[in-house]
DNA sequence: CGAGGGCGCAAAAACGTTTTTTCTTGCGCA
DNA sequence: TGCGCAAGAAAAAACGTTTTTGCGCCCTCG
């Protein structure tokens, strides 16, 4: 109806109106089959003045595929994550749903997740998982089903016959020497470590990081590991057992952002002047961490880079049959602020 | 290959364990044609067993729809918001994915946006448009392209022909008056506000909310317009021109957190104490605001309500032919911290 | 000069549904 | 006894592509 710029226009136009068959726009279009190169400009030329945008559906249909991609944070019982908690994956998603949307595809995040069956009715043709934890069912679940699955952090257990992992990951070990040996410069004696339970590949990489530190420089280890819920709480909470050893720490690393506020609430409430009596710093930044009193030194994980690398790999490893991409590893870098800054 | 727990079952796979045809499964599981109820169940049961999914792409192309739903932050030239901006958006965000993917639809989020062509590639069935600006040429795209979009927050301009707006929206000149009321509560004398330009009904309503509210109290009006990126700079700025009056005001109310965080810099830096020099609020929560020094007492939309009454206004649009669902308002709240806790 | 082989393109099949049309059967009613 | 009608179900068409197969034609080479 009307003068026809409301009905979508499809291959048959381009082909009527190039005076070819629907087959040869196909080819001409996708550089397939055996057609000389004047005839696919030609009809490269009419179908883009036509506005000729080919049926997503009618392609996938063909295709097998949905043409979309999922994306999830991991999680189990033990570490109940939520979209929202971290200003790490916000950062991330962002950078990863304009790299899919660049690409042609449409990147769906997974809300509300109800235990494996993580995208409900939508079928994805692969997906990414950020941060997996050992136990979550979901891995398996898209092994299970075959779907092809980047990973933002290494996956835990042994290798899957067959298949090789493909992830995405900053070099954690090197990343927490980096903060140590920074709190370590700007005055620290006794460094202390609190972490998340080493369910993720970054979590063990931080541990293994710290220690092999301790190890290099002769420190005692002080090692607070949270478990249940990570917020603030738990942060204050594991903060006040370092803080009551005979001998406390002047310094703590906290491997997440939130249990880093945690520490400043417990030094406050302890009376002890950060950055003079105790020394913060925390990993992945976040606006909180920026707008605490003092703010917060942090090690950011350059979350946009991470977003882009994964959506990357996935298509690769979507459309590249059998081939898997290769790692990637993502630089970090610190973000200096008060906490850290003693005076010498 | 394998025992067929990989290959997909389709609808002639149902059928031919049913021992009817493909047509029938498909008027059985949909409730449509004439068949006898037991029939229904039947196959219904069998479709269940087997763990039939219709595959969306096939369905999708006779219904001529994508599935797709799309969601994204308005913007202009003046107003260069983008998605991680804001808490605000983030929590809608999540909501409205978790209500999307529930009711079987996928939830693509709009990343780089570029001119109008927000969703690239990807054509979606309808799309929400967080917080239109009256000059964002994608809202005018998207009426010619006949995609059917709900806002969140009103639309600006005269009303277009045939077509009722279909929105969901906070009763912001009530937020604003009872936020002034809780101000004015805790001793405030001079109320200034600080706001973006008016380019948003939000916006808008905030200012005339306020004006309102000066008027039944017969306070001078304090308006700070702040142009240009909305950040804690702008914040900073505005506020300074508010306290460099003459009689400045002894309490300030922003419409966005990042502007009230703003304002909280500004009055350390001219050595006033908030709460009882200065009392601050803002608009929108955020983790930086509880984190801030002291925390800011802030004015909360209910992000996640609107995410879901978006997603489901927009879904009711798209399937009811013709119908307009009606406008959502979605009840706001005060969330009272230190920085409007004054001494009395 | 006839056969073989590219080349340029088109016809046809396929993808998995939904929708429309057609067929069969049984039954009530004149 | 025959006719029409309704119920139940199947067949066929359609959705818009891609992929596979096929068909002339011209050129070249023996």
């Amino acid at each position: 109806m009307g003068d026809g710029s409301i009905g979508k226009i499809g291959i048959r136009d381009v082909a009527a109106a190039a005076d070819v068959s629907p087959t040869t726009v196909s080819h001409a279009l996708s550089g397939k089959g055996r057609l000389p190169d004047a005839t696919r400009r030609r009809i490269a030329a009419i179908a883009e003045e036509l506005g000729y945008r080919p049926n997503a559906n009618a392609r996938n249909l063909v295709s097998g595929k949905s043409g979309l991609l999922g994306i999830v944070v991991s999680s189990s019982k033990e570490t109940p994550f939520g979209l929202a908690d971290f200003d790490y994956f916000i950062q991330l998603l962002s950078a990863a749903t304009g790299a899919a949307v660049e690409r042609g595809r449409a990147l769906v995040v997974e809300g509300l997740r109800i235990g494996a069956d993580a995208f409900g009715q939508v079928d994805v043709d692969g997906a990414i998982v950020v941060d997996p934890v050992s136990d979550d069912p979901l891995l398996d679940a898209l092994d299970a089903a075959g779907v092809p699955v980047v990973t933002t952090g290494r996956r835990d257990g042994p290798p899957r016959d067959g298949r090789a992992d493909c992830w995405v990951d900053n070099d954690h070990v090197k990343a927490t020497e980096s903060i140590l040996t920074h709190l370590a410069e700007h005055g620290a004696d006794r460094i202390g470590l609190i972490s998340t339970s080493p369910v993720t590949s970054y979590t063990r990489d931080a541990i293994h990081g710290y220690e092999q530190w301790c190890e290099s420089r002769g420190q005692e280890r002080m090692i607070q590991v949270v478990e249940g819920p990570i917020n603030e709480g738990a942060g204050v909470r594991a903060a006040e057992q370092l803080l009551e050893m005979s001998r406390p720490p002047d310094a703590i690393y906290a491997t997440l952002d939130q249990l880093a506020l945690g520490v400043l609430l417990a030094a406050r409430a302890k009376g002890l002047n950060v950055p003079d009596d105790l020394m913060i710093a925390g990993c992945t930044d976040s606006q909180a961490s920026a707008w605490a009193e003092p703010p917060l030194t942090a090690v950011t994980l350059n979350p946009e880079a991470i977003g882009q690398a994964a959506v990357s790999s996935l298509i690769d490893l979507i459309d590249g049959n059998g081939t898997v991409p290769e790692p990637v590893i993502i630089p970090t870098g610190i973000i200096d602020r008060q906490s850290t800054a003693r005076a010498a």
